[in-house]
This record gives C-alpha cells, sequence and structure tokens, in this order.
DNA sequence: ATGATGTTGTTTCCTAGTCAACTAAATTCG
DNA sequence: CGAATTTAGTTGACTAGGAAACAACATCAT
C-alpha cells in the first residue's frame, strides 16, 4: 500500500464529459439561432407553445425548469418580438394564457430544422448503435432519479 | 406520401437528453459545493492550479473556455477569499501568475471529495458497461470534433 | 531605434438568469 | 360570510458571464 489516494483529476469524472459535449451541443446551436434573432430559452419556449392552443406562465416555468419570473421576463421579449401573444384567463383574473401569434407559429418550423440539423451534425461521428446506446443510457439516467425538467444554469 | 414531415419535438434530439442529464449533474454539483462556499468555476479554476505551481490568467482562459475578463473576475474573488494569489511575472511587465495559497491548495482535495462523490452517485444506477460505453461515445465525440475546451454558457 | 502590430489583464456595459418581496386574486376553513 | 392562506404574475436587487474598448507592455520589421 504504498501509494495514498491522489486527488481526483477534472476529467476522471463522467459529469465532466458530459458538459463537455452538451456544452458543446448547446452552444453550436445557440449560435445557429443567432442567425435567426432567437435564444434556446426563446426556442424551447416556442416548441412548447407549438403544440398547444395556450399555457400559462407558470406551467411554463415548471415544463422548463425555470422561475416564473425568467418566464415573465422572458415572455416580455417574446411579446416584444410579436412572437407570443399574453391574453387574460377568463377563469382566473390573476392568470394569463401566453399562446404563439401566427409570426410565432411559422417560425418554429424553421427553428426545428436548425435543431434537427445540430443535432444530427454534432452526433454524425457515430455509430447507429452508439446512438441508441448513449439515448438508453441518458435516459435510463433520467428515469432511474426522476428527473423532469431541464435546469437552466 | 401520405404524411408531411412533422415538427420535431424537444425529445427527439439526442441534445435534448445530454443537456438535461448534464445540467442536473452540474446543477448537483453545484448545490454541494455551495455549503462550502464555493462555485462551479472556483472549484474548475483552483483544480486547474493545482497540479502546477502558477498559471497566467490567459492559459486559464484558453483551459476553462472562458474569457480573459470573467478569468480576471474570478481571480478577484478567489484572492478575496484567500484561495489564490496574484503575483507579477518577473519576465514581463504586463503578465500575472496565479498560484494557489495554502489554503487554496488545503481546500482542493475537499472539494474533489465532493465531486468524486457528486459523479459516483449520479452514475451509481448505471451498469460498468454503461458507464464505460457513455464514457467511450462521449469521448469519441470529443476527438472527432477537436473539442478542447468546455465552453461555460 | 523606432514605429507598427500583437498580447496581457482590467474595465465598462450588456444579458439572462436567480431570489425574494410584492400586489392582486382565488381558495380554504372556522 | 369573512379572515387566513395560497397562488399568479411582476418587479427590483443581485450574480456570473460575454463582448469590446482600453492602457501598458512586448515583439518585430525595417
Amino acid at each position: 500500500m504504498a501509494n495514498r489516494k491522489t486527488t481526483s483529476a477534472l476529467d476522471e469524472h463522467l459529469g465532466y464529459w458530459l458538459r463537455m459535449v452538451s456544452n458543446h451541443v448547446s452552444n453550436g446551436f445557440a449560435r445557429k439561432l443567432e442567425g435567426h434573432g432567437a435564444t434556446v430559452a426563446e426556442w424551447v419556449l416556442l416548441r412548447e407553445l407549438f403544440d398547444v392552443e395556450a399555457l400559462a406562465p407558470s406551467r411554463l416555468a415548471e415544463r422548463m425548469g425555470m422561475t416564473r419570473g425568467a418566464i415573465s421576463k422572458l415572455a416580455d421579449r417574446l411579446t416584444e418580438k410579436k412572437l407570443v401573444a399574453r391574453a387574460d384567463d377568463p377563469d382566473d383574473q390573476r392568470a394569463h394564457r401566453l399562446s404563439l401569434t401566427v409570426a410565432g407559429r411559422e417560425l418554429v418550423p424553421e427553428l426545428a430544422a436548425l435543431a434537427d440539423e445540430n443535432d444530427a451534425s454534432f452526433f454524425a461521428d457515430l455509430t447507429a448503435l452508439e446512438r441508441a446506446n448513449i439515448e438508453a443510457i441518458l435516459r435510463k439516467i433520467v428515469v432511474r432519479r426522476g428527473l423532469k425538467d431541464i435546469p437552466v444554469s
């Protein structure tokens, strides 16, 4: 037993490699979105609204793993851009309902194409088996640990 | 050819699952670090300095994938906490050299233990084979795409 | 050696989040 | 019913980063 345990290096953690790849994927996507005047958070919000008639900010906050404050400001920006509309909830004087404008609805498929492209190009180096493997493993972690939203930070 | 292509959902992208898991790992680690008064960026900087006598802020910026401005402020916080010391570079009047203080050097193994624990607990659900697989796949992406730093954003 | 160019680190301004306090409205319960 | 509590959304103070301008110094080409 000659060696004391040595302080582990950054890259000895699986989390390190995960963060490296994940941040590059998100970053690449963010750069692609920039060209269309959108951010990742904006894309996610728009996509969430896409297959629903309308949604309350609070629900979006839960689904997106952001605070209500953040959603409030995000919605401000998107209404400013005329991509999202705020309407009063007829059943609850406090509540709002966010929905896509026509322009917003038209933008979603365009951004979805960028997302597809980004994902495809990033994982193009992998074999079909590798892609299936990594997805299965990630899903397993999500299920086992009961992860439900994506914390932004 | 009955069906038009449908707008892809968020979770149809590998990047989605990657981000979900990666953000949870980082977030969990951040919460653990909080109890020790440190942030993830601080941990990374301290760990980078750990196996080197001293390093210029610019080098750290490259290695950490952050701007020099960000490193400047990060170094401010760490010197404020007496974990890092700034010294003039004798060979270059512009340059500085950052190094760990005794307290900083003592803190690193403590935080490394947290990192180990966080990583282990997070991937505990996986089999050894799954862990080996995901690491190999992530490393392959890093190599193939020539990723060298971790963009923070 | 000197003038152009490049590099180092800091600083200012901006962005997009968090957190906590707040207002108004809804709900619960005694 | 009416008071206490909960919920919805906004706001303000704060944080950690990026981008770009900057001053000081170094390097390089003549």
